[in-house]
DNA sequence: TTCCATCGCGGAAGCGCTCTCTGGGGATTT
DNA sequence: AAATCCCCAGAGAGCGCTTCCGCGATGGAA
């Protein structure tokens, strides 16, 4: 091909022996337009294989037709392995897969944007002004991450998957992480475990500090006020070895809360090289209801993750915002469900 | 923002007391400006907060800075199991990273498309023919997609990660699927093995029909005619229900290769079930170097799969096909390398 | 029948940018 | 000193599309 010229609406206006004015209004809107001219044009549009120009009809409308979805981190370089992990791990396909989920059924393009030092935030703010997306769904994954702020002061459409780590006045959705400590520790107490222990996530993650926090307000409620703790880096090599570790100094426990299915994962295979039953001798209980949650022997009992979901509900909220933009910022927080298997 | 017109070519010109032109010229190449002008545009762009318009600029030159990535499958539905898995598996995620690892240095924005249906296909290779992506790097997920074929007619630039299903002229890269199976019956005979078996992945997967056949040829170059097989579905259930069938019909085996990580996890757990040691009694060898082999316990023997690299290198392919048009189709084969870890 | 409101369509003006073409000034050459 | 060349900047023409404006035709009301 590449020679041959492409067809715009001034053949297909030809071919069809109308005005360009009227083939745009056919191709955009029904309205004003006389229904037997709709055919002859639709007619004309097949005949000469006319395709929209996307960038010709973005300068008139100033709407790209694109939400942008944001990484931002504080990582620069690809090759970095934390980068490396973050693709690697469901977590990011997941949130596509939501996010693609609202997007595609419109029409809308997906473009992926990976911001990993300050310069590249301040470009995208640009850029995004400039109108090459219309909005951005975004994933801010490091405590001081300005982004959100810079967004916001831009005036840009945007919300959050998951909680902004500084108070910012823009739309998010997350999930009701303390309630997913709550129910673990309801479910673990409800069948009959008096002496629990937790594996955390990160201490600087919030979303491992609420599960903790309201494992620990569940507990203190039914007269449980301490319990062991370790921490885990969300790995299943670090949720093997905090179990190890719980294990030793606290011979006793009948019941442990994992902050996710991962660690969880390798809590399992920790408590099985000790010989110890789950969940005849150790009750577990994990966190996000992921693949790994199925692939666990015994299948793990969990708190539900709707990742999907929240990405999905992120998505809406920015094509809201797009729609009009005096929209307030709004958020919606996803209550987590208890799903019940063979671990506890 | 909103209210404010955003700066244009216009108003730095006028800032900085030259003409459009002329600052064009400055902001796109050096040629043939006067190094003193050369400083008073960009002091004006910054003053003035200039970004370039990319709908503007794509109009002009006829390229959009943009490269899609494609995943062609059989769905046409979001909700679809199918592709809840798909973004979920970590093999989406490290193909965006791949992709992204190259991209993002050269200021190439990444599109995702996802086309499940005939017309969207259609539709896609419309769309990227004028001009919503300079070239796409292509992910076909079933063995009759016309879209490499669609692709190559319409003159797109594109390359597929993954060798086609049915010989088109298109370029692509590989692993050379049948040599790392060779590379798990080397290993495995090397150590001592003498009744082998092997796992496979589903029956139509090219992929996992090769890593077969290496497997299969390199036991008989060594003498071994036949060995067990018992076909899985890349999921680790399947793995572990492989291997019970695979124990129960074949108790002898003393090592067994599986064609990924995440059924050789399954195989180790019902391994582990059976009182079998790993590698002691059965040595398993798995395929991708995945996360799950390092999660398996005993950690897995594997065939590393390089997908960031090939992904990576499949977008160069695009990208300097991009550059010049003229250029040859070209297919790229990775060699893939075992890791050697306890369970071979 | 006549007048006005309405509706459908074409003309034409740009959206913001790149790039060719042209002109003018300085440097180089004869 | 005159003629030549080169190089740099500005003017202007579009890229393909949407949309405002206005005109003519049509339908209903007087």
């Amino acid at each position: 091909m590449s020679e041959k010229r492409r067809p715009t609406l001034e053949d297909v206006a030809e071919a069809a022996g109308v005005s360009r004015a009227t083939v745009s209004r056919v191709i955009n809107r029904v309205r004003n337009v006389d229904p037997k001219l709709h055919e002859i044009v639709w007619q004309a549009v097949d005949a000469t294989g006319y395709v929209p120009n996307r960038a010709a009809r973005s300068l008139v409308t100033r709407r790209s037709g694109t939400v942008a979805l944001v990484v931002s981190d504080a990582v620069s370089h690809d090759d970095d392995p934390f980068m490396r992990r973050f693709f690697a791990d469901p977590f990011f396909g997941r949130i596509v897969g939501g996010v693609m989920s609202v997007l595609r059924p419109k029409g809308v393009q997906l473009a992926l944007q990976i911001v990993g030092t300050q310069e590249a935030r301040t470009r995208l703010v640009g850029d995004l002004g400039q109108g090459q997306a219309d909005g951005a769904v975004v994933l801010s994954l490091h405590p001081d991450d300005t982004l959100p702020q810079q967004l916001c002061d831009a005036g840009i459409a945007a919300a959050l998957v998951g909680r902004p780590a500084q108070p910012v006045p823009i739309s998010y959705v997350d999930l009701a992480n303390d309630a997913g400590g709550a129910l673990a520790a309801e479910h673990l107490l409800g069948r009959g475990c008096t002496r629990l222990g937790m594996i955390t996530g990160p201490a600087h993650v919030p979303a491992s500090q609420d599960r903790l926090t309201g494992f620990r307000q569940a507990l203190a409620r039914h007269g449980h006020a301490w319990f062991p703790i370790a921490e885990g880096g969300f790995t299943y090599e670090s949720g093997e070895s905090a179990m190890l570790a719980l294990m030793a100094e606290h011979p006793g426990l009948d019941g442990v809360f994992v902050a996710n299915d991962l660690m969880a994962q390798g809590a399992l295979m920790a408590l099985r090289t000790r010989d110890v039953r789950v969940p005849g001798d150790v009750a577990v209980v994990g966190f996000d209801d992921s693949s790994a949650a199925l692939d666990a022997r015994p299948q793990l009992t969990t708190v539900r993750h709707p990742l999907e979901d929240m990405a999905a509900e992120t998505t809406r909220l920015v094509l809201a915002r797009i729609d009009d933009p005096s929209l307030r910022v709004e958020s919606v927080i996803f209550d987590p469900k208890l799903v019940v298997r063979q671990s506890a």
